[in-house]
DNA sequence: GACGCTAGTTCTTCCACAGGGCTTT
DNA sequence: CTAAAGCCCTGTGGAAGAACTAGCG
């Protein structure tokens, strides 16, 4: 019996949520993050089946076991026996998907022991995938929710990377290697989502082959987020400076690391710890489609630092997942952001106190990105009481706002 | 330079209540 | 010493309003 989900306290858990920080069972992943568009959201992966802790992000398939990082460093970079084992990327998936749909993201799905358990795949039969697959940089959408997860690993692509140096998290966790695209290939995947780096010399997506931006670019797209901004830039930071700003052009203008406002501190194009930073859709695609497209950062940068770069273990609090379900995506359910269409008149500044509040509201919501929620279950009823003017209101009580329905009861 | 005003930004507070954690039995 | 029961306090998100900051005359 492996550790219990963190919400129902009864059935194991079998899949780990980064914006929760939690691990759930099937059932109440399906009941937490069918609670509303934001819950549904929230990117998951299997549970690392030997610390029961962390997200896994590869499945051992000699010991038919999901490890997340670190216990696979352990497990297999730091043993003699078993550096030779095939291992599989374990992938991420948002929305609900049936059970039939998680079967077919992870192909050994039927290995773990709680799919097909009577309560667990009741509570799967509802359930729909929602596509909040990472799209291109220029806006056209994600065309695969379901990500294959039909990479065969080789044990020394995996080895190569460092996982203790949690610097860089891929969003999708199939994105570990380049090898992992030849392997998609060669497995004849139909429906694989193209991992998202490219090694020096190698072609990038053709969305962004036009782009100018991206000619001197090695990784030509890259879905990240900063576990370790000190590490990465040798600077203090916050991680919401990041995306602290002032509308479109500071969306993505990266602000001074030490905290105060810096804007421009790193203009476009300039190098910072040795990685170029970059707009990921810094022309025609703009932040503004940034922000529609993608909803985790996206930094594109040149792996000048190529030694330096490696890739998270998945094991810290501000996970890809976990900008995800930051304000930014907020403006994809908002609708249109606050900020005007982009291109040179963007830099007029607002014109209207609606449009700075609106502002401020989305640029609040992003700052929440450095709040580490404890305990999830409070997280997960918060997120679906029903309140007035924001504050909690009694059960039964008239309400103004209803997470559940975004509607009114009076 | 000090002051007042305006606009924009940031911070604090409030609410209900499940559940964590501590104390008592 | 362990388990159960009871109680107190924490933490959760959205909105409002206070507080703060910057710019201008």
């Amino acid at each position: 019996m492996g550790y219990l989900c963190d919400f129902c306290g009864e059935q194991r858990s079998i899949v780990y949520c980064r914006s929760d920080a939690a691990s759930l069972c099937l059932s109440c992943d399906r009941n937490v993050h069918s609670a509303n568009a934001l819950s549904r959201r929230h990117s998951r992966t299997l549970v690392c089946e030997r610390c029961n802790s962390q997200p896994a992000f590869v499945r051992c398939i000699e010991e038919r076991i999901s490890l997340c990082p670190n216990c696979d460093w352990v497990g297999h970079a730091g043993s003699n026996v078993s550096p030779a084992h095939k291992r599989q990327a374990v992938n991420c998936y948002s929305g609900c998907p049936s059970a039939a749909e998680l079967s077919a993201i992870w192909s050994f799905l039927l290995d773990l022991p709680s799919v097909g358990d009577s309560t667990c795949e009741q509570g799967m039969g509802s359930m729909s995938i929602s596509d909040n697959k990472p799209r291109d940089c220029q806006g056209s959408q994600g065309k695969n929710n379901t990500q294959d997860a039909s990479f065969l690993v080789e044990d020394s692509d995996l080895n190569n990377m460092d996982v203790n140096k949690a610097t860089v998290c891929i969003e999708s966790c199939t994105s570990l290697d380049p090898k992992l695209q030849n392997a998609d290939q060669l497995a004849g995947s139909s429906n694989s989502v193209m991992p998202k780096v490219f090694l020096p010399g190698e072609k990038g997506p053709v969305e962004c082959e036009d782009d100018g931006f991206y000619d001197e670019f090695n990784m030509d797209e890259v879905d990240l987020s900063i576990e370790n901004y000190e590490e990465l830039f040798g600077v203090a930071h916050n991680p919401e400076d990041l995306f602290d700003n002032d509308g479109i052009d500071g969306l993505f203008g990266l602000k001074d690391m030490s905290g105060s406002d810096c804007h421009g501190a790193y203009p476009e194009g300039s190098s910072v710890g040795g990685m170029k930073m970059q707009p990921a859709c810094s022309n025609a695609a703009s932040a503004d489609s940034v922000v529609s497209c993608k909803t985790e950062p996206n930094l594109c940068f040149t792996r000048q630092a190529h030694s330096s770069l490696s890739f998270s273990g998945l094991n810290g609090e501000t996970s890809a997942a976990d900008y995800q379900d930051c304000g930014v995506s907020s403006i994809v359910i908002m609708g249109e952001p606050p900020w005007g269409p982009p291109g040179p008149e963007s830099s007029i500044p607002p014109s209207s106190r609606s449009d700075a509040v609106m502002r401020y509201k989305e640029k609040k919501k992003t700052r929440k990105f450095e709040k580490k929620v404890r305990y999830a279950s409070r997280k997960a009823r918060a997120d679906v009481r029903r309140r007035v003017k924001g504050r909690f209101v009694k059960a039964g009580d008239a309400y103004d706002y209803d997470p559940l329905s975004q509607s009114r009861s009076c």
